[in-house]
DNA sequence: CTGTTAGCGCTTTCAA
DNA sequence: TTGAAAGCGCTAACAG
């Protein structure tokens, strides 16, 4: 019954009204140089017709298409969701949409879809570089074609000409293990992740220099470092950690929430009181260290905030003239430690 | 000292090589109608000048952009992630992106990004409609100008021209009612969620239903339908609830993981035990509930392979000729109870 | 204030 | 097997 629909277009518009497609156009973007009168039957009309525009044209046209890139390397951690929500949050009260897409953990994925993105489809790129990444220039690739950049959290070499945003991993663990230690805890077991991966690398170093600060005795095997990149094996390695280790800790620090809570799960099922026989601090704070009995203290991470200042750095580089070179901006962001009831 | 450069195009690989930009184009294409030594002198040089397709151009030329577009309610909620997960890995082996953005809860919101849809950035839309939708003629209109939809979880009301797919919500609830009526409970309460929310309601007549069917009074006391849209208010309404009951119930059915966690959180609290004193059961399945301890029984619902259907199922469609009428399908997913420590 | 026209980079007929 | 040329729908420079 209804008619085949075409798109309607500008030049409909235009025929309709006879006058010409640029007035059209003009009218539509609110022009000055458009008599008022004018703009207003067009508006009319379009809204009459049923008129909506066609992005991608103007994309071509404009060369802009108001979508930001991001590339995270998995879906499924918290933190990273937590900043792209920051990242939507701010890019959406600018008129931006954002595709998401995942490396998977795979500096080959992460490749891919950088140059997926190369294809045009995105005005910048917001990336968060996996435990693979050690060579940058596929970064750097695209900077050189002059596609704003910025990076966030798991960074293991500074690239110039991208922004960057992160926290300081090395003193919030510092402090966290400090913290433990200050409470009069001696034997603190570390459960971190993959080895490869700068954050955690940073962690480490963080648990190490407070133990040194404070001249106890690090023993290698109170020291795990995760390999799983699966939650499912994480549980695994951190249920076979706890059961094995020959010396009793009496404090735990690990590198994320999510280790915190498993560690918990499992020392409660072995029969420890937490904290009173082992305190346990995770990392993150991505809110389910509040659900958990008892509750989990944690190094806070700002993630949304992270992600709204990412969104921001790059949306400013997209509005500076093209010619201006950028002061590529290092940004820390503060991480606080938040006491609860597992410490 | 580098030159200000142009990004390479087809023309200037034609150029190069003295034949026509369509020739390249052809070749690119592995088009059958190009002689072989052609194609490989094309690919030869496009590698060497760096070509890059400018995917906005070939959208416009083709009208297809290879992106989806995915509207969910809110993403702080585990659901609609894992939902997001599987759309991707199910659309990127289609090589489809995905172009992700939230209702907010908000039917106004849901539309407006419908609208920008229609912009013509993404070739089909799949979405999971707020509470507050109830109204489906901004979602008819979009399918009414040939752009291909597909609905998921929370559908009020069922729109012709689109794919469907859900849960039985109802008889999921049912039997984990049953489950726990079997188990000797007799004061099951109930804690749901927004009452305005089609799969909140459904989950309330299962748990209806389920105590009607044993001749168990239905005590008005022991339920609870959650206003919050808000993590932090839904603690405090929980607690709430759970500390002025006036019946103290023996059991308690909730409509998502996060209410079952609240639950055994503040349960734990005032120092009932779990299950002995009360059962618990949740409602998705989301990776937190085998961390808890107790851990949580929860009616496990499909979310990954949710999305891997919602993908499919709206791929199918644009992979359809345009005038073969589309047979729509409302797919129903099985939910699995999954008995844990909790009951 | 309005119109004409030349692109944006690619695909795709039609012709050769 | 190749090329010329007409779009895709919109923007923007230029002219009037």
């Amino acid at each position: 019954m209804t008619l085949k629909k075409r798109r309607v277009k500008l030049e409909d518009i235009a025929r309709k009204l006879h006058i010409s497609i640029a007035t059209v156009s003009r009218a539509l973007d609110k022009s000055p140089r458009v008599k008022i009168s004018t703009r207003e039957k067009v508006f009319k009309t379009a809204k009459e017709m049923g008129y909506m525009p066609n992005q991608i044209a103007k994309s071509l046209s404009s060369g802009k298409t108001n979508i930001i890139g991001v590339i995270i390397p998995r879906y499924d951690e918290p933190f990273f969701i937590e900043v792209c929500r920051g990242i939507d949050q701010y890019a959406s009260e600018q008129n931006y949409k954002i595709l998401i897409s995942s490396s998977r953990n795979s500096y080959e994925f992460e490749r891919e879809n950088l140059i997926s993105f190369e294809r045009g489809i995105v005005d910048g790129i917001i990336l968060s570089p996996t435990h693979e990444t050690e060579i940058f220039t596929h970064i750097k690739s695209i900077i050189n074609k002059g596609i704003p950049v910025v990076l966030f959290d798991n960074i293991r070499q500074k690239v110039s000409g991208a922004d960057h945003v992160l926290i300081d991993d090395k003193k919030a663990s510092f402090k966290a293990v400090e913290f433990l230690i200050e409470k009069g805890k001696k034997k603190i077991a570390f459960i971190g992740g993959i080895k490869e991966k700068k954050v955690f690398q940073d962690r480490f170093k963080g648990y190490l220099e407070a133990m040194k600060k404070h001249n106890i005795p690090i023993h290698d095997e109170l020291i795990l470092h995760c390999q799983s990149l699966d939650r499912e094996f994480e549980d695994i390695e951190i249920q076979k950690f706890l059961k094995r280790v020959p010396i009793e800790p009496d404090a735990i620090f690990t590198c994320t929430d999510n280790y915190g809570l498993l560690t918990m799960k499992t020392l409660l099922k072995l029969g420890y009181n937490i904290p009173e026989d082992v305190a346990v601090i995770g990392f993150g704070d991505l809110g389910l260290g509040d659900v958990f009995v008892p509750s989990l203290t944690c190094v806070s991470q700002p993630s949304f905030e992270m992600g709204k200042k990412v969104a921001e750095l790059l949306i400013n580089q997209l509005n500076e003239a093209n010619d201006i070179k950028h002061l590529k901006k290092i940004v820390k962001l503060k991480t606080v430690l938040v006491q609860r009831d597992s410490t």
